[in-house]
DNA sequence: TTCGATGCAAATAGTTTGCATTCTA
DNA sequence: TAGAATGCAAACTATTTGCATCGAA
């Protein structure tokens, strides 16, 4: 069974920094990883497996879903890459960067990312009520956000 | 596409207690029906839908493992049973209570239910912090908790 | 007696694995 | 040229759906 989580985040800012930290990892750099790596710079959110297999709409050329999977899991071993689930559906991928934490709108379903600030906030209260070093980002804090709170209920 | 997220938990201390629930929303009441909240009154946790089928290890007569999903689906659209997801494993289900809110370690695994208190004072601290109304019984907080951080790291 | 619920089988979504082949280092 | 990574197919886990039959009200 492989681990349910992961290692500690390798920042690179650039689809070559994330290379250069694959190379530095004794990892080859095949054309597919690359493809991996381009699509999650692409995006603009977390994405899935999927979208990166079918090469995000067509804006980079499609790849085999499983060496998708297999890459991504690699690319999270090393640190590079954090997965969330912000719901039922696929898991999603993103680079690995300082922003670590959402939250779900259980009547909009939008998806925010949290704040740096708010977050180390949260972690701060979740520490002294239940003495755990949490993280938000493997799974969203799921609630109701302001905007559907001032509305009518549904 | 059904809804990921459910009403307003009806508490029913009891299977009978649930199963007048059942009658006062005009739904029947079946063996089948019968057993999954047998299971879940039985169970000292959340439970997957398979462990039901199984009759939670032979304690009780097995059930067809779709029947057993679409009855959890129902109590949970009527609000008798709610469900988790504590990691990557299958969705866990359990009698809907006054308990709601969930924290798993990811070193040790551990599964922490949430005390009440601690619930609404984190759920404050979020509201104050990003405007949300929390709810941690859908997906849990991840982190590591104060037995685990104590210890070496590995 | 009706129609909601069941049980079986088959379908589906997401993810993983086996294996011969390809290509990086 | 060694062995890491690939691509295809097949397996697997969790869950859902179709449909003929059954049984609670």
């Amino acid at each position: 069974m492989t681990a349910s989580f992961h290692g500690p985040p390798v920042e690179a800012a650039t689809p070559n920094a994330a290379i250069s930290a694959l190379r530095a990892n004794g990892l080859r750099v095949s054309a597919a990883r690359r493809l991996v790596l381009e699509a999650l710079y692409a995006a603009d959110g977390p994405v899935s497996a999927d979208d990166i297999a079918k090469g995000l709409n067509g804006r980079l050329p499609p790849s085999d879903l499983s060496s998708v999977y297999r890459n991504l899991e690699t690319l999270e071993h090393v640190g590079l890459v954090d997965h969330v689930h912000l719901g039922h559906g696929p898991g999603l991928y993103a680079v690995a960067g300082p922003q670590r934490g959402w939250a779900v709108c259980e009547t909009c379903e939008r998806h925010i990312a949290l704040e740096p600030q708010a977050l180390e906030k949260l972690s701060a209260a979740v520490r002294r009520l239940i003495g755990f070093d949490a993280r938000f980002s493997h799974f969203p804090i799921v609630g109701r956000c302001g905007d559907c709170l001032a509305e009518p209920a549904t």
